[in-house]
Formats: C-alpha cells, sequence, structure tokens
DNA sequence: ACACATACCGACCGATCGGTATGTAATTGA
DNA sequence: TCAATTACATACCGATCGGTCGGTATGTGT
C-alpha cells in the first residue's frame, strides 16, 4: 500500500458519492465514508478542507460527469434525426436498474435536499441542470427547424417540461418502488414527445 | 396558560410541521421544535412516543389534510367538466407562493428523504399519492365517458404522468429558485392535458 | 546524506442528537 | 376533600456529529 495521494483522493470521492446517494448529503458521515475507504480524519481533512467542500467535489467530478455519459454525449453522437435522437434517450432512461429507482437520481436528490438551504450547493447543482437544459433546448430547436416538431413549439419550456416530466417520474416511482410506475410514466412523456409532431 | 393538552400537541405538530418542511425529517431538531413552542422535552415525550412517531403523525394530521384542500375537494366540488375542473386545478396551482417554490411541496420532500429508508413513513406518504392518483384517474375516466378526451387514452398512466410532471416542476424551479420556470412548466402541463382532447 | 514538504494516522474536542428518569404542579373522579 | 392520574419541567445519558491537532511515516529536491 504505497502513498498515491490522487488514487487517495478519487478513493473518498467515490465512497462520499455512494454515501450521499444513500443517504443524502446531511446524513452522510463523514466517518462512515472513511471506513468504507479504510482511511481516516488525517487523510480526509488533508485533501479537502470541509465536508460541504466534498460535497462540491462530488458533484463537480462524479455527478457532473454522470449526466455527460447519460444525456449530453447520446445527444451529440446520435442519430442525424434529432427528435429520434430524444426519443431514444427516453427509451434508454426507461431501463433504469433497480437501485436507481429504489435510490432515486443523484443529481435529483441533492437538488431537493440542498438547493433550498446552501447556495453554493444551489449553484453547482443548477450548472448542471442548466447545462442539461441547454443541450434539450438546442437539440428541439435543430428538430424544428428540420419540421420534425410543429413550428409554434416553445423549445425552451418544452425542455423545460421533459427534464421536470423525467425528474418527477423518478420521483414518484421511488416512493411506489415500482419499476413498472417509472417505466409508465417514461412511456407517457415519449407520446408527449410524439405529440409535438406536425398534424399530418 | 392553563394546560390544554390537545392544544399542546397541536401547537407541537405545527412548529414540527414547519421545522420539517424547513430543514426535512433526519435533520429536523426536536430540540427546536420545542424551542418554537416554549415547551419542553418533558411536554414531547408525553404526547409522542418517539421523533418517528411526530413524523408520522405531521404527515397524517398536517399533510394529508393540505392535499384535501388543495386536490381533493376542488375536484370534488368542481364546475361540472371534468375536463375543466382538472385544468382549473393546474391554474391554481400556478399560484403557489414564493414559499412553496422555495422550500418545495411538503409531500414530495419527504417522499425524497425518506422512502427508501423507512418503510412506514414511504407507506403513510405512499397513502396520500395513491389517494391523490385515484381522484385523478376518476376524473379523467368521467371526462373520458363525457367525450372530453380521447377513448384510447390510458387515464391511470395519464394521471401518474400528471402528478409526475407536478412533483417534477416544483423540484426543479427550487433548484433553479425560479416562480417563473414552475409557472412555465405549469402552462406546459395545461397544454398536454389539453393535447389528450379528441382530435376535430 | 540530509532537510523538508507531503501524506496519513489516531486521539481528542465541544456541540448536538434522540431519548430517559425523576420530580412537581394542575386536573379530575369518587 | 383527597388520592390518582394527567400534563408538563428539568437534569442528565450515551452516541455521534464535524473538525482539530500533534505525531509519524514516506517520498523528493539538493
Amino acid at each position: 500500500m504505497s502513498r498515491q495521494p490522487d488514487i487517495t483522493r478519487a478513493c473518498i470521492l467515490d465512497a462520499a458519492f455512494a454515501e450521499i446517494h444513500r443517504e443524502g448529503f446531511r446524513a452522510a458521515s463523514v466517518a462512515n465514508i472513511l471506513a468504507a475507504t479504510g482511511l481516516t480524519k488525517g487523510a480526509f481533512y488533508h485533501h479537502f478542507p470541509s465536508k460541504k467542500a466534498l460535497g462540491l467535489a462530488v458533484i463537480d467530478e462524479r455527478i457532473a460527469p454522470l449526466l455527460d455519459d447519460w444525456v449530453v454525449r447520446p445527444l451529440d453522437d446520435g442519430p442525424p434525426s434529432s427528435l429520434s435522437a430524444l426519443l431514444d434517450l427516453l427509451e434508454r432512461g426507461r431501463s433504469a436498474d433497480a437501485s436507481a429507482i429504489n435510490l432515486g437520481c443523484p443529481l435529483n436528490n441533492l437538488m431537493q435536499e440542498m438547493s433550498a438551504l446552501d447556495e453554493d450547493f444551489r449553484a453547482h447543482l443548477g450548472a448542471i441542470l442548466e447545462c442539461w437544459l441547454r443541450k434539450l433546448t438546442a437539440l428541439l430547436l435543430r428538430a424544428q427547424v428540420a419540421g420534425e416538431i410543429r413550428a409554434d413549439v416553445d423549445c425552451e419550456v418544452c425542455a423545460l417540461f421533459i427534464v421536470a416530466a423525467w425528474e418527477g417520474a423518478v420521483s414518484v416511482s421511488k416512493n411506489l418502488q415500482s419499476a413498472a410506475v417509472f417505466h409508465a410514466t417514461m412511456a407517457q412523456l415519449r407520446t408527449y414527445v410524439e405529440s409535438l409532431r406536425p398534424r399530418r
């Protein structure tokens, strides 16, 4: 076990992400996180000045990349048709595993818990959310230019609605502890997106 | 200040509801709640066997009635047209005040925090949610019989989607700290409901 | 080889948590 | 009127919280 500070730091971040995903930030215990890594307080406070700094680092270095993998990159190099790229994304979202339904979306969980309590958390989380919204709005605008959705659709508001409905689907299915509820809600979201197509 | 046990109990419930709405259940401090009421531990543990029992009582005796006022009763004695009763409800939802956007929906907040952690909380919260869903499904079915929405619409899934989108709207606007975002999302939800009408 | 910074350990701190035990004043039923 | 019960107050408990601090290895530049 030689000293590899960047690996140690990454190890703490991974354990912290898991703990925060399960327990939320405030209930997450630094002692628990360290127990999961086999490290001690000394190591932790060498790499992070405070628990809050750890939380912000988890957001920037663990949660934000997750969104990149799930949403941003699939939209960037998706199929040529913008609208079907979005529908593909929603379909893939339906295949979320049981743990995601049980524990919920890490971004949504932290937003719910921390946005009203701490402006720094709100800003870091909001940056991720707004990145998602910008990507989605841009996609809808491309689809609109291509004639895939009607000209009277407000793409920005529409993107907002899609994100909200998605997060709401995770939330409700988390409470009802039902993957079926999540799939049904996401299917309904797909029919909403379909309803944006021009009337034939 | 004579002894009025039921008033004392109600006072604790009110303070607990406010504290839990701000801080969540786990971060809510019994000591803080008591400080807000001017009472002490002795009074609290005389009326409630534990903090968890207090939380469940807040759900049943404070949060559930809220849903009754906002959703159930307006739907029961709303306008004769089922669909416009729903649209009225969504329109009234838009007029949520700033604190609701800042702190979020008490039901949604607790669901997010506690559903995965405690089965009792999940059950009590789920009962409220399912009451909401049943009322909404019944309304949509009435509207369907009346020909206000298309025959091919699955009313149960549709009700699920409306609730999910609503909760998602609260969640997203809470993070973006924007009433405008909430109003826009709710407006989009109204257009979704409108899209259920028969094609003319 | 030696000085020095980095990386980490582990004991300890005050504060706060939910909960308990004991005591006492008010209310009530007989 | 007087015990008995209810309705509180107060002092205290062990556990756990985030955070600090002195000490100790492990590199690393010179």
